[in-house]
DNA sequence: ACGGTATTTCCAGAACTATCGAAATATGGA
DNA sequence: TCCATATTTCGATAGTTCTGGAAATACCGT
């Protein structure tokens, strides 16, 4: 993962709203979440909520199903790991300068 | 940490002049890194420079310490570390809910 | 096709962020 | 004290984000 995609996706979860829609997607497990369902949780306005969700889909942290009419939220684990990843290899360790760290995984 | 710490975390993080400097501070290792050290090596205007300094200072990410005229910066390893905790305990797991984290919020 | 539910898009305003030059401040040395 | 270096603060501007109401769109059952 190069350092502009992990800043988006830090980006997008460095807001508490967005991060509550991530973790309540998380929590929701692998049948994912409807979108009304969270707007319930949150108790935010529809539109808002829809933002917040978007930002989340652009960088490819959540995906969306869509059931009929309602649209199924779930979280993306492999792109949250990578971001994990990233930070662990660049980020953590005192001597990250070693490009060859990124193995870990 | 708390859902609103980890989420000013990631949006300190999520810019991505403040990953590269948070980046460089931890490949500076221990000894840290000057602020006219880190302007030099990523050749932005002082100001924006200290502007973006300060809002890693500001959630602890980064530490300062003066030594006479220079400010040397350095990485705080042990916030890094409890916001890849929370990430990893909150948001990684299929079934975060069910940790030692509390319910559905 | 119609009606109903689910969700997004559009619009707008307030608030915030990023940027940088210029001026101010902090520190130590001559 | 006065100067030089290092860094921050101030001021201004352009662009972006957050918010939510209203309208539009998507989908399904009948």
């Amino acid at each position: 993962m190069k350092l502009d995609d992990a800043a988006a996706h830090l980006e997008a979860l460095g807001n508490p709203t967005r991060l509550k829609i991530y973790r309540a997607l998380i929590r929701a497990g692998g049948a994912g979440l409807a979108v009304g369902r969270l707007q319930e949780k949150l108790k935010i306005a529809p539109s808002t909520l829809s933002h917040h969700i978007k930002a989340l889909v652009v960088v490819g942290l959540v995906t969306q199903v869509r059931d009929a009419t309602t649209l199924i939220c779930h979280a993306n684990y492999e792109v949250m790991r990578e971001l994990v990843g990233f930070l662990v290899a660049e980020c953590c360790t005192e001597s990250a300068e070693t490009k060859d760290t990124k193995t870990a995984a």
